[in-house]
DNA sequence: TAACAGGACAATC
DNA sequence: GATTGTCCTGTTA
């Protein structure tokens, strides 16, 4: 285990400056669209270190590459300091060896002859790395805030309920094609999730352990980044990217409804558009794509593994005469409209 | 065959 | 009571 980054999309193919082998372009996470379809996850995804990998290092690759991202003059780190809680206790350790292995960290020695080229474009280089590491953590957190969004659960692992923990896993299976694991972590807190080793996940799931495994530990050092960042805020709305979104139901901790949980996935394009798109967003006009994936995904947010398309239209139908979704006038299969447009 | 329309009833809040 | 999940029959593209 620990030798699988999560991005087999985004490892190859794009030249990587040199230095930069831990950073996966453009994006951390993985976007479903990129990613390959649902079956056996292929082997051998790349892992890219900037340092040799330390095969006795319990690090897996995913959680070291948020860490070495994390940029030391980041909004987080100008508002906190000191090293991650208990919560992510090895991505702490990796943390400060990652970033001292980045290539901003000039070596002692480089930059102070005369060579004044060098220097000028090792700053150029520091500033674009900064840039990029700053889009990809912000990236990061943006994903896991719609996440939160859509299965209604906190952003701070500890803090989910043997049900929340179901949600992720169902979640993270779907959206990383992860072998389905039944029930293996059923009954388990949040707290307790946290408190187990990737060997323990592995047993429990011998076939995706180790990411589920990895992905905890992203979601732990986000929890923690941006309890640096904004003490006390750190479970449903500590992000701004919602903010300009019209429906933010789950901040209201009110159920949400189908019309919020389709404009909410409509609003993600970057994550959801391969399954729900707009034609026409002035008129409120969209269209499923996936009408398999759309029904899955209310069915996990709503906790109704039973969840279909077939039953799901059926409550976009119950909107009709309440007039919140109609079909347009030139009808056409799996497209809908929105009375009300944004 | 899948999507669609809508009736009926149940479950949940 | 509102919402929506579930099951159903029948229709349409």
């Amino acid at each position: 285990g620990g030798s699988r980054a999560l991005e087999p999309a985004l490892s190859g193919g794009m030249a990587v400056p040199p230095g930069l082998t831990a950073l996966p372009p453009p994006l951390a996470w993985p976007d479903p669209a990129l990613l390959p379809p649902r079956g056996p996850r292929p082997r051998g995804w790349a892992v890219r270190r900037a340092q040799p990998p330390d095969p006795s290092s319990p690090c897996h690759p995913s959680a070291c590459t948020l860490h070495m991202l994390y940029p030391e003059d980041t909004a987080w780190a100008t508002k906190g300091a000191g090293e991650p809680p208990t919560a992510a206790p090895r991505a702490g350790g990796r943390r400060r060896e990652g970033t001292g292995a980045m290539p901003h960290h000039r070596q002692p020695g480089l930059g102070a002859g005369p060579e004044g080229d060098l220097q000028g474009s090792l700053h150029l280089e520091e500033h674009s790395l900064e840039q990029v590491q700053s889009m990809v953590v912000g990236e990061v957190l943006k994903d896991i805030e719609t996440a939160c969004k859509l299965l209604n659960i906190a952003a701070d692992p500890t803090d989910w309920s043997p049900g929340n923990v179901q949600k992720w896993i169902l979640w993270t299976e779907h959206q990383y094609r992860l072998p389905q694991i039944g029930k293996s972590f059923q009954e388990l807190s949040g707290k307790d999730l946290c408190a187990m080793s990737e060997e323990q996940f592995c047993q429990r799931s011998p076939g995706c352990g180790d990411i589920l495994h990895a992905h905890l530990d992203i979601w732990k050092s986000a929890a923690w980044m941006k309890e640096k960042a904004a003490p006390g805020d750190v479970r449903y709305c500590g992000d701004t990217s919602w903010a300009d979104s019209e429906v933010d139901s789950s901040c209201a901790g009110q159920p949400i409804h189908l019309w919020q949980f389709l404009k909410e996935l409509l609003l993600k394009p970057h994550n959801y558009g391969r399954f729900i798109r707009w034609l026409n967003k002035d008129k409120g006009i969209f269209k499923i794509e996936d009408s398999a994936q759309v029904a899955r995904l209310w069915g996990i947010r709503k906790n109704r593994p039973a969840m279909n398309y077939d039953k799901l239209s059926r409550s976009i139908r119950q909107y009709y005469k309440k007039g919140i979704i109609r079909k347009p006038d030139i009808s056409q299969r799996l497209v809908y409209q929105f009375v009300h447009p944004v």
